[in-house]
DNA sequence: CTGAAAGCGCTTACAG
DNA sequence: CTGAAAGCGCTTACAG
């Protein structure tokens, strides 16, 4: 910048002008300064931008594993969001784990972002209490925070669960089995809680030994529901999330009577295996661009209470919700 | 920081010892400075610590399209190597357009990142060469770039499709189709040479009406090739990546005659289809772990000659390239 | 083993 | 309309 300035003959100050666009130079000046910065290849340095300003041009993004189709979906729409406002992304995964979720929100603190969107995971998130206190906007996306009041964006967890077994209750069934993650995690609990209220609205009674918990081993909780005996077999399952359809679409090839399936959660090809598969689908990408909608928001200075805003869900029949029980 | 000095009783300069872990402190001023780092929940600023070291502490990852599962299992795989050496991570989606590319390259540069990984949009990169020559590692991932020598990650894209064709020919098939992206693509044309290598080997002659180039729609694609005169019609197909081994599937469902198929790039569920799908699979992680480690290699000064890395390709056979011809 | 001064490349607050 | 000075929060080069 010293070098475009000496070369067109002027102060620091009015390159500094020149480059902002800000008013007030005299024409023939600002042409002399954009020839010397063309002249010269001059581009800011955005890290001394940054220092001077306390702006950041930029903001981070934790998710859970970015190698998950469901994860990437959303960075992309956050990437894309930032993209269209001059915002560089910095992103990270935390796999689950709270010690790196940590981690890495504190890394990109240090380096600065104008906001944070977190997928938080499980634990508590007190520790960006002082954070949020200092001004940092955070988003939380698809899990709400512990101990923390902020903006959250969520999906209708339980509307989409209810949907999915009010289905199959229609067809006819009347011992529906769940399949999902441990009930610690949010979006697991949330589409129990839908199941039992559909179970509770037809009036069938719900029971506890039709709930399978996979420890990590999706096939193995659809296995063993099926292995009951036959009159006290459930003749169709609800699957919470994408793993645990897979797992179940796994668990099914071998077993002879046909078992009807709904899955929480699109999947590609889900329309193309032996049996089309009925899932709750979403608009996985509306996650992310709202969360980036409200991020901005705030950057812009919006001072409102926090929000929470919900991504609809909605029923999508391919054949494997609609087989009749036996 | 200055705050910490003052209440350590210290001068800057000891700050920054402690905190860079620098040696030659005394164990009790280090041990004072460290009370008051703790009290004041000092953390250092690094972009005032970036302007000063010329360092940027980060790496920067451009891609095509980071919600396309191909692309974030790579930018998983950065992510996590960034992480280990505590560097983050800017990245940002071209999707395609060299305009777009290079937008988000320059925005980079601006911010600083250490090194540059690319999986490079059609184009020309010559504009890349001043940074080369400033000393910005950088790393090419999937296809090399034009007009620019530098360390370059690929698929044995040949190997691979050779394989597959091979495969089909050994089962009896010699009318195969090739499905696929335009050969402007490099993979596209790579895999087409190995298509071409296959027949070759095999004294089949190449005919270019066996070639079904996909402008953006591979089903409509596959389905011109399956609409020619029953005995001119391909009994096999090679799909030359996953989009169009997908089209392909879609395509095929309505065809009577069974059709063998061979696909380029594995993908989930492939072995829960009605006809499990044979795939040429390769580690897309390891795309990224070798870009990753070449591009370190380079910030810590590494100064050898360009590399090229190739990752190689392995045929899975499940079923749909066994089958038959008529 | 410790510190005072200068400076990284910008912008802010002010003067003219 | 333009500029000189100070400073963002650190590290470097040097002195003691």
């Amino acid at each position: 910048m010293r070098d475009v300035a000496s070369s067109a003959n002027v102060s620091l100050k009015t390159v500094s002008r020149v480059v902002n666009g800000e008013p007030d130079v005299r024409p023939e000046t600002a042409a002399r300064v954009a020839a010397a910065i063309e002249r010269l290849g001059f581009r800011r340095n955005e890290i001394a931008w940054s220092l001077r300003t306390s702006r950041a041009g930029a903001v981070g993004l934790v998710i859970e594993d970015l190698s998950n189709p469901f994860y990437s979906a959303i960075a992309g729409a956050v990437e894309n969001e930032a993209h269209a406002r001059g915002y560089a992304l910095l992103i990270g995964s935390c796999e689950e784990d709270p010690a790196r979720e940590h981690a890495l929100v504190l890394r990109l603190l240090r380096r600065w972002v104008d906001a944070l969107l977190i997928v938080p995971a499980r634990g508590d998130h007190r520790y960006l209490l002082g954070e949020q206190h200092a001004g940092t906007p955070m988003v939380f996306i698809d899990r709400p925070p512990r101990g923390i009041e902020a903006d959250t964006v969520l999906l209708d967890n339980v509307g989409g669960a209810r949907a999915a077994v009010a289905h199959l209750i229609a067809h006819g069934h009347r011992r529906i089995g769940f399949v999902g993650e441990s009930t610690e995690l949010f979006t697991s609990a949330e589409r129990l809680a839908g199941y039992r209220a559909a179970l509770a609205a037809a009036g069938i009674a719900f029971r506890d030994d039709l709930v399978g918990i996979s420890a990590g081993e999706p096939e193995r909780a659809v296995r063993a529901l099926l292995e009951r005996a036959p009159d006290d077999r459930p003749t169709a399952l609800f699957c919470a999330d994408n793993r645990h359809t897979v797992g179940a679409l796994r668990g099914l090839r071998d077993v002879p009577q046909p078992v009807a399936l709904v899955g929480f959660d699109d999947f590609e090809l889900a329309e193309l295996l032996a049996t089309p598969v009925t899932v709750v689908r979403y608009d996985t990408a509306e996650l992310g661009v709202t969360a980036a909608r409200l991020a901005y928001a705030r950057i812009a200075g919006d001072a409102g209470l926090p929000s929470r805003e919900v991504v609809p869900c909605e029923l999508v029949a391919r054949g494997s919700g609609e087989i009749a029980p036996p």
